[in-house]
DNA sequence: CATGCTAAGTGTTGAAAATACACTTTTATT
DNA sequence: AATAAAAGTGTATTTTCAACACTTAGCATG
């Protein structure tokens, strides 16, 4: 009658950074040098670490997440848990796990969170210890460790459900940005096309989406107008 | 650099039940004798456990719900993981916990899923080695222990974001229904009355509906006709 | 300073969907 | 035969969605 005394609990995150090249995801690269990869290169993963034994979920998120990209502050969101006994178990993956980890054969349950930053202002520098660490654009993602395509799948389906009902598109967007910008983030993350006029007619009845006295600069065409994000109007929930 | 030398994982089930006369969830009521709880009486719970060593999360789920309640077979979904340090830590829980578990004062961390049963045809009887066990309508459920108010409030709103998007209205209804019963679930689940006419004109666009030849019986007024749901019939996720 | 390039910006019309609304029908009961 | 109770049914109006093309502002070039 000992249910589970050892159990391990992560959190995963899948951080999306947003600007007009695309929607890419961080991921980091195992080492190679760190262990004996048996055969076959060291895969691509998602950051993500064990919990602490007093830390929230949320505050794990945000903690993995600072120390991976030096970045503070970001949107996060909890999506879903991953259980499956054997999610850690795969052949692939079992070199590295030994290398970094004191108990490598633990069942390790996740949680996965995703965040979201803009990549236009300030480009998040990823801290270099984690070993190779990048921005790879969501449709070039190629297989990663564990279970982790299918954390990255869940994370892209939460992001697109949530874009429309929950306002957090200006998370991905400069402080000012353009309705063209606007639009282009809607077409890549939903990945279907809008027409220009009722794009904006359904801006307009945005009141969180305001214009700004201010007009696009160093462009060779005509200006754009610029908008940004009232966080303190966003209407119902 | 133990991170999580000893956390605890468990599922909670919020398993709603409903019929004519309601939307139910089935708690259990921490049994008096069992612990001297030093001052108040028992609480009411939802009913959850600790996941087994080598046991999935979702099979973890179906398992509880099996021990509490000998029904098997019920659609399950998880909706939200809560992993707050303090969430099994306040005073009103201790004694309760002392009871029943060998480390009372690990931190647990819960993955709550939601579960749905039609109340009509059989009504599952709880297994009474549970301590009380009873159906109490959602909107006369009092001070849960934990926080499981907090997660009842969860799986209400996964259960009406999902009931218009996914179809899952059967799980609650029984296998012949009408189209007022129908009808009666939308306007119970997401609290907002419909229109007849204007319901029954959605409903016919309804491919998984399917119209049966047979009637209502029994009933003292024109008995309606009985409808099913054709699960293969179910259109594009 | 005139021309051309580029993306910004702007309205209308028709189709489809959502809403509001009231009376007739069928069965069981007395 | 009369009554009670919920089932069942259609239309007109409003609102929302979808399709579609030209003009404008600023910059660069010759």
């Amino acid at each position: 009658m000992e249910p589970n005394e050892s159990l391990h609990l992560s959190v995963d995150c899948v951080l999306f950074g947003y600007n007009d090249d695309g929607l890419k995801v961080l991921l980091i690269n195992q080492k190679e040098d760190t262990y004996a990869h048996a055969q076959g290169r060291p895969m691509s993963q998602l950051p993500g670490d064990l919990i602490l034994i007093d830390e929230g979920l949320e505050a794990a998120a945000e903690r993995v997440l600072f120390e991976l990209t030096q970045v503070n502050g970001v949107y996060l969101k909890q999506f879903h848990a991953y259980g499956d006994p054997d999610r850690v178990k795969d052949h692939k993956d079992r070199a590295w796990l030994r290398s970094v980890r004191t108990m490598p054969d633990q069942r390790v349950i996740t949680v996965g969170y995703f965040g979201l930053v803009s990549l236009h202002d300030h480009s998040p520098q990823p801290a270099s210890f984690a070993g190779g660490v990048s921005w790879v654009d969501v449709n070039e993602v190629g297989p990663l460790a564990f279970d982790h395509n299918s954390i990255l799948n869940g994370a892209i389906e939460a992001l697109q459900t949530q874009l429309e009902s929950h306002h957090i598109s200006f998370e991905l967007l400069p402080k000012k940005f353009t309705l063209s910008q606007l639009q282009d983030l809607y077409e890549t993350v939903l990945d279907k096309k809008f027409d220009k006029r009722n794009f904006r007619k359904n801006v307009k009845k945005m009141s969180h989406v305001v214009p700004l006295d201010e007009k696009q600069q160093g462009v060779m065409h005509k200006p754009a107008q610029l908008f940004s994000f009232n966080p303190d109007q966003i209407e119902n929930a």
